[in-house]
This record gives C-alpha cells, sequence and structure tokens, in this order.
DNA sequence: TATGAATGAGATTTCATTCAT
DNA sequence: TATGAATGAAATCTCATTCAT
C-alpha cells in the first residue's frame, strides 16, 4: 500500500488508463487491467471514479480542456499584417501551417491520446459522444477561426470557413489514423505542413484557367 | 419457422443486423435484438454465422467488395481528354466532384453503412479494423488514381497524390460524421462538390502572389 | 443440461429458493446458493426472474394469493347459527380455533414460508415490507371478519374488531417464532387452539367482579 | 478530531448507529453512513467496535440490560393485595396495563429501538437472533410473572402463564408494527390499555354461557 | 433446419475492514 | 487516538454461445 494525495493519485490512475485504453480499447480493457497497470487495488479506482466509463470520460474531459484553452490563447494570436500583396503563398502557407501544428499539439498531446479519441473512443454511448464533438467542434472551431482572420486580412478567398476547417481537420485526422494503423508514431510536423499546402494552394495545376476564355 | 434458401436468409439476417448495428452500436446491440429484428430465433443465426462479430464482418466485406468493384470499373472511366488550357477551373472541379460522388455512392450505400462505418465499427478488434483500413485505402486508391489521371492530363499540379486523396477522404468522412451527429441525413452530392472546389481550388486569395517577387 | 417447461422451472426455482431463503436469510443465500439447490446454472434464474429480490418477492406473493383465496372462500363460511344463549364458551372456542386454523394453514403452508415470514424478510426493503404489510393486512382481515361475524350472531362483546384481530395475529406469530427459536416443528393445531382459548375467555378469574358492587 | 474519553465516544457512537440503523436498516446502513452522522474518520469506529455487526450487538444489549434490570425491580413491585372478590374487572386491568406499560416503556425506549428490534435486527445472524429472544424472553417473563402473581392473588384463572404472556407480547408487537408500517408514533399507553382489557376480560360475550346448562 | 432454454465465463461494482500516517 | 486512503473478497448480473428438442 501507498498513500497519496488525492489529485496526484487521480492523474497517477487517469495516465495508466489512458495507456491500458489506447493499447486494448475501452472494452476489451477491463477495470483491473487498469488497476493491475497503475499497480492499485480494484476498489481504488472507484474511489475517484464513479464507473469505468468516468475514467474515459475525464480522459476526454482533459483533452477538451486543452482545446478550450487554446481556444483562449488563440484569441490573441496575431495574423500576418502585411498587404496580400507582400505575402507569397509559401509564406501563407507556412503560417498556417505553424498554427495547424499548434492545434494539433494541443489535442493530439501523445500517441495515446490520439489513438483514444480516433479509436477508441468512437461509438461508444451519447455522453462519450457528446465529448468527442465537443472536441471536435473545438478544433474546427479553432482552424475556422484562423481562416477567417485569414480571410479577412485577404488571403483567403470567400468560402466557407466552417466547412473548409471540417475538412482539413477531417483529413488530418485522417492521415493520423492512417500512420496508426500503420503502427508508424505520427509525424505533426509534416501532416500540419502537409495539409497546410494542400488547402492552401489547391490541387489544380497553374495552366488550368481561372475562368473561361483566359489563362492563369 | 420459415424456411429459406440459404443465401437468401443471409442476406436477410445481414440487412436487418446492418440497421441494428447501425441504431445502436455494435457492442450495445445484443445478438438477441438482432435477431428479434429479423424474425428468427436466436439459434438460428448461428447457422448463417460464427459469432456475433462475423456478422458486422459480413456487413463490412460487402462494402469492400463494392469498393472493389468500383476499382474495377473506374479503370476504364475517362479523363476530360482535352489540353488543360482547354478547361476551366470549374470544369475540372467538376469533373473531380463527379468522380468523389461514384465513390461516395458506392460505399456509403445508405446511412446505416456510413454510421456503422464512420462510428460504431471503429476500434473493435484487428480483424474489423483491417476491414475498414482496407476499405479506406480502396476509398483512396481510387481518389488517388483520378488525381493520378489527372495529373498526367495536366490538370493537377505534381504532389503526393497519395496524401492528397487521403486528405479528400478524411475530409469528406467529417462532414458526413458532422452531418450524422446533427442528425441530419447526408448530402452526398454538396459534399462532393464542397470538397472538389475546396481541394481544386485552395484556399488562398488570387491576390496571394505564387511566388516571391511577381503577381500571382 | 435439462430442458423444462417455462412454468415447471418456475416453480421449481422457487422451490428451491424458498427453502434457501429459510435456511440462510435472504442477505447470507446467494443467487449461486440457489442455482446449486435447483441445480441449474446461474444464468438461468435471471431467465425466470428480473433479480434476486425477484425471486424473494414471487415467492411472498404466493403466499399472497394463498391469503387472498382465503378471504374469497371465507366470506361464505357460515357462523354457528344458535342463539348465544345456546352455545357454551367451549363451543364458540372450537369455533375459533377452526376458524383460525384454517387462516394459519394458508400463510404458514410450510415451516420454510414460515420462516421467511417471519424472520428473512422482515426489514428488508420496501417493496417486501410492502408485501408483507399486504398479507399480515389479509390475515387480520379474515380474523376480523370472523370475529365481526361472531359479534353480530351475539357471540362475542363489543369491542374494537381491528385490534382484537392484530393481537391475536401477532400473538400467534411470536408463539411461531418462539417454537422456530427452539428449532421445534410448530404445531398450528395446538396453537390455534391455545390462542382462541385465551382471547376469547379472557385471563380473568370468574371470580373477579364484572362490575363493581355485584358478583361476577 | 475531537477527542474524547472513551466510554462517552462509544455511546455516542451507539446514540447516532441506532438512529441510522432505524432509519436505513441494518444491511442498507453502512459504516459510512454511521461515522458521518456520528462525526467521525471511518477508522475511529473500529477502535470501539470490533464491527459493523457488534454496533448493532452493542444496541440490542443495552435493551437487554434494561429489560434485566427490570426484571430485578419488579420482583419486589406488589401485587393488589385485596380479596378477588373485592375488586374489580377494571381494577384488575387497570393494574395490568400499569405493569405492561412499564415493561413496554422499558424495551421500546424510543422509536428507534422499537424499529430496530421489531423489523431491522429480524433474521441477520444467530448471534443477533440469539441477543433478540433473549430480549423477548425476558419481556415475556416480566409478563408472566405478573400474570403469575395475578394467578396466586386468586384474580386470573389458571392458565398457561408462559403461553399467555408470549402473546400478550407477540399481540402487543403486531400492534406496534402496524403503527411503525403507517408512520405513526407508537401510543404505548394506549397499546397497554388496550391488550390488558381484551386479554383480561376476553371476547366472548357476557350471554354465552360459561359451562353447558347454567347462565354464565 | 429452426428454435429458445440453458449455460457460465467474466465483467463491474460495493463496502466492511485494515493500516500507514 | 484519529483518520481516511487503500484494499480485495465476494456479490450480482449480462449475454454470446451451445445444444436438446
Amino acid at each position: 500500500m501507498s498513500y497519496m494525495r488525492s489529485p496526484a493519485r487521480q492523474r497517477q490512475i487517469l495516465e495508466h488508463a489512458k495507456r491500458v485504453f489506447a493499447e486494448r480499447g475501452f472494452h476489451a480493457a477491463s477495470v483491473a487491467d487498469i488497476c493491475e497497470a497503475a499497480g492499485i487495488g480494484r476498489g481504488t479506482l472507484y474511489q475517484y471514479f464513479a464507473n469505468k466509463q468516468a475514467v474515459l470520460t475525464a480522459i476526454l474531459r482533459q483533452t477538451l480542456d486543452r482545446v478550450r484553452a487554446l481556444m483562449e490563447r488563440q484569441s490573441v494570436v496575431g495574423v500576418p499584417l502585411a498587404r496580400p500583396e507582400d505575402i507569397t503563398r509559401d509564406q501563407a502557407i507556412a503560417w498556417s501551417a505553424r498554427q495547424l501544428r499548434a492545434v494539433l499539439g494541443a489535442v493530439f498531446e501523445d500517441q495515446d491520446t490520439l489513438r483514444i479519441l480516433l479509436r477508441e473512443a468512437v461509438g461508444l454511448d451519447v455522453d462519450v459522444e457528446r465529448l468527442l464533438g465537443e472536441i471536435d467542434d473545438g478544433l474546427i472551431a479553432i482552424v475556422e477561426r484562423g481562416l477567417g482572420a485569414l480571410r479577412e486580412a485577404g488571403l483567403v478567398r470567400d468560402l466557407d470557413t466552417r466547412v473548409a476547417a471540417t475538412l482539413m481537420v477531417g483529413g488530418i485526422e485522417k492521415l493520423a489514423l492512417a500512420a496508426l494503423r500503420g503502427d508508424r508514431p505520427v509525424d505533426l510536423d509534416a501532416l500540419a505542413l502537409e495539409v497546410a499546402r494542400l488547402h492552401g494552394a489547391g490541387s489544380l495545376s497553374d495552366r488550368v484557367r481561372t475562368t473561361r476564355g483566359g489563362p492563369a
């Protein structure tokens, strides 16, 4: 037996539970697994969490908190101030990538969280789904706000920022998922840059005429 | 109760199971639920499927088959033959959207399949994951091939088609998921067009200089 | 494994559960104990009863049904029709004892039921308490009605029949309980006669004057 | 938290435990409930009692002690000394009621004790049962002794005093229980009088002939 | 072939009790 | 002495799967 202050023990349990959930998935992971991993008795977990799902919920809430915190901070983050004409595509894309990178870092703090968010917590129940939805909403809102700022600065054309942001976040997650499937660690920097470039510049060749009748 | 030739009954069970899985999720749905929905005894299901998971697997395999079939057909689908200079952005985007739409139709045949693929089957176990992975791979491969063809035709610039395709598919799914969360039916046509436009044209304003030193 | 028609199996489980509850008490008896006694798997019990308490409830309801049935039958049972002056105390007491005996037989069908009603089911929870209360009420109502009939016939003096009946039932149960404590089987015939005699004739000596000033 | 001399604290715990047991019942009441009510830590209870049941046992023992004490005192309590012929029924009944009242007061000191004795402690385990049995025996013995004295004085006819006493105590308890079920507070004075009257005078009408052939 | 009664492994959860502080 | 964090035995209950009919 080892005595521990309440908050520390709670954190300890969460840390181990995160790993176990990521490895085995929510259903396959038993409370016994978590407790064994944490080196505590089975009853101890129930002093800190009402039930198994509450543990998962707490993990997700941590992530949601990080997202919310980022939303606060982001509001003060500046946007390139130069006139559009003085900024190159690459510069705009780099700025966008840096922003995306910050978002990704906040959410997918570690590979375990990544796995849980994208795989193990999906389709569980309404409470969990609501949390996942809120996290997604937060993520998308941050990206959307970034796009909005760029649009205001004239760097981004007139488009539905909500849809565009959703598209970016979804794309990122799919790339991350593909990486997880291959059991490769996920390189968030590369991911962010890739996405920023594709979404920024588009995929069409410059040779394609923007409008009927004239060259691009 | 009612006698039915084997393959027909199997299909019947799958149809009902699909609905039940979509409504309740894999874990929450019990074998009893499925059998009741299909109007058969509990033991009967086991005449056609080894176990509960095999039912899900069969559903996913159906989808995978549709994807594979699409890959076959797609190989003969033509690409705009005109020179890039003779094609407008909008035309290219429309063509891309049509292609995406075909892909979406094949996979997300109905809302139930959509729900199962995106939510209820995620994170279950290695077998299921492998299937989901193969479906994703198929989808991405189709989109990628489309991009490749466009690139060959000079309509799309030089880019990592695999990554771009993954990004598109992921984005689409996220949009679909968002719609599912809101319990709205998903409009695949609108989705396809939106994605094609954003990915084709990019989000940057035309005023942003393509390269340092010269106007766009 | 042995297959059995639903109602038969239900009865079988109840029979064994009754014995186990009587022997060990509700809390000390585990579902496993009951199932082992009945020679069935643990899950089987839950096909017939929602939970452990429902088993007890069913046992009590059986008893309540017997009491209710007795109430129906009793309504047609006759009362000695002779004028009070033509009936001896002993005759009235004997009639009363026969009536009590019928009541006791209905409720305390067997020693197990007796034990459960008086000891193992007391103080469990509101549902169970309500049932016990209803059984008690039924018992008392029957005895009360008997007293009422005797009073109408002029054989019993004017008194609060409800209180008197409660007193009789309580007294009987205490005697039965005392017998149970001594692990003696309970002789319901002797009990009934004893109670009828004491309650009928009272305990005071005939030498005590009925009213101040005159001889008894 | 607060330091207290051992016996005082023990009494304090018992007082709160009594209330908690009466309210929730022995099983439903947790050690945590008791400790919270008593305003002490969970471990502290175990400094004074070996385990949860020992707390209940102590409560019952207190009651048993009161019963035993009453038995001592009662031995010197006098019986009406006048000749039977000089005493009216009502006087004898009043004396009997006073005696019963004293007994009831001793045992059912308060509503909590009443509840515990009649409901929450029944059917728990052999130790507790033995105590309940001893309390009952004590109660019955006191009443029995009273009856014996009255019989010696010629006020009560020749009867099995043990059975008669058991009957009275049982009847009283059932009346009390009925009152508890209705959540009415129990009026011990009324109870005692009712029982003394019914048991003293009997329920048969005076018009019923005591013996065949002659008037009562 | 179809059925659904029977099964039991295994999961979650409670709570009286212990013991480090 | 007082505390309350830690414990783990043991209980209930679920449900996918089997198999007698």
